[in-house]
DNA sequence: TCAAAAATACCACTTAGTAGGTATTTTTTG
DNA sequence: CAAAAAATACCTACTAAGTGGTATTTTTGA
C-alpha cells in the first residue's frame, strides 16, 4: 500500500487525480489533498507518506524550492511533479532538486498509472530535451506518432483503426522507420524511441 | 562533432575509451585525457569540450564534488560517470549534483557508445535501484536475460545461439513473461523492461 | 511554382512471434 | 529431504511482422 500525499492550488487536480488513483488498483491510499502548499511541511510531520504528486507552478510559492524542504526533512519520500507544461528549465531545476519525476497532466491515465507505479518501485522519470515533440531528425511526425502508439503495445491493425488509415499504410510507416534505422525488428524500433525519449 | 574530455586515474581506461570511441563512428574527437582529476577544471578553461566521462572513485578526489564543480563553471558541457560500481548511493549523489549519466564499465562497447550518443543528444541514463540485478519480482534469472537480448533487437534464434539452448526453449522462457505481464506482445514486454530499469 | 518529402494504399510472399499443450531435468528453498 | 520454482525441450496451429515492389495524393519548403 502506497500512501499518497497530493499537492495543487488546483482542488480540480486534487479530486481529479485522487480519483484516477483509487479506480486503478487498490495499491494506493490518498492520506491528503493540500490546497495551501505552505501547509505541506507541517501536514507531513502529522501523517506518514509514501509518495508526493505536486504541482510546480503554484501561486506565491516556489515549487522546486518546497520538494527540496520535503526532500530534505523526508528522504525517503519520493516526490514527483505533475504539472502542465513541460519546460526544459523546470525539468532541470527538479532533476537538481532530486525529485523522482516529472509528470504531465496531458498524459493518459494509464501512462500516468504506469509511471507513478515505476517511480514506486524505485525509478525515476524526466523528460527528454523538447526535440521529442519535434520529429528527431529521423522520423516524420506520422511515424513518430505511431512509434509512441507501438511503444503502448498496439499491433498494426489497433493502430491503423486509431488513427483512422489502413493497416497498409502503418505497415508501411513501419516498414520505413525500420529502414530509416537500419533496424531488423520493432524491438530495435522501441529500445531507440525509448534512448531518445520519443516515447 | 563532439569534443570528450577523459577523467580517470587510471591510463588503461583512459585509453580504452579512447580506442573505442576513436573506432565507432568518427563523431567524436577526444581532445583531452587527465590523469590528475585536480587539473580538469584548469584544462577546461583553455581547451573546449563538449562531454567529459570521468570516473567517480579516485584517489585523493571527491568525484562528486568534481563533477558539481564542473557543471557549475561550464554549464553547458554535459558530464557522465563511467565507473566500475553501480552503488546506489553514489547513483544519487550523481543525479543530485547534475551529472547526465551513470554509465558502467562492465558494459559491452555499443552499449556504451549508445548511451553516450543519447546522451550528446539531450537524454539522461541513471540504473535504476539494485532489484534490476535481481529477479524483479516479476521475472527470473534467465528470463531477465533474455528479456535484455530482446531489447537488443535479437531474435529467439539469435538467443537460442547466444545462450546455448534452443530456439524452443526461448520461445517457452517469452510466453512465460508475456503470461506474468498479461501482455499480447514483445513491445508491450519491452516497454515494462525499460520503465523499470531492467534494461 | 515546382520539386521533394510525407502520407496514403494495395498485393504477394517469407519469416518470426504468439498460443496451447505437455514433459523432463535441474536448482532453489523451506 | 521433499516440494516448489526454474530451466530445458518438443509439437502443432494460427497470427502478426517483415520484405519487396509500386503508385497516388497531399503537404512542405526553397
Amino acid at each position: 500500500m502506497t500512501r499518497v500525499l497530493l499537492v495543487d492550488d488546483h482542488t480540480l487536480f486534487l479530486d481529479g487525480l485522487e480519483l484516477l488513483l483509487r479506480r486503478f488498483s487498490g495499491q494506493f491510499i490518498v492520506v491528503g489533498k493540500i490546497n495551501e502548499p505552505l501547509k505541506t511541511l507541517e501536514f507531513m510531520e502529522d501523517t506518514a507518506v509514501d509518495l508526493v504528486l505536486m504541482d510546480i507552478e503554484m501561486p506565491g510559492v516556489n515549487g522546486v524550492d518546497l520538494m527540496r524542504r520535503i526532500l530534505s526533512r523526508f528522504p525517503n519520500v519520493k516526490v514527483a511533479v505533475v504539472t502542465m507544461h513541460d519546460e526544459d528549465q523546470f525539468i532541470q531545476e527538479v532533476i537538481a532538486a532530486g525529485g523522482h519525476g516529472f509528470l504531465l497532466k496531458s498524459w493518459d491515465s494509464e501512462e500516468l498509472l504506469h509511471k507513478v507505479n515505476s517511480i514506486i518501485k524505485g525509478s525515476r522519470f524526466f523528460p527528454g530535451r523538447k526535440k521529442r515533440t519535434l520529429q528527431s531528425e529521423h522520423f516524420s511526425g506520422r511515424e513518430t506518432e505511431i512509434l509512441r502508439l507501438l511503444a503502448k503495445g498496439k499491433n498494426s491493425l489497433e493502430i491503423a483503426a486509431e488513427l483512422f488509415i489502413t493497416i497498409n499504410t502503418v505497415k508501411t510507416h513501419r516498414r520505413n522507420m525500420l529502414r530509416k534505422l537500419k533496424a531488423a525488428n520493432t524491438s530495435q524500433l522501441l529500445k531507440f524511441g525509448f534512448d531518445n525519449n520519443l516515447i
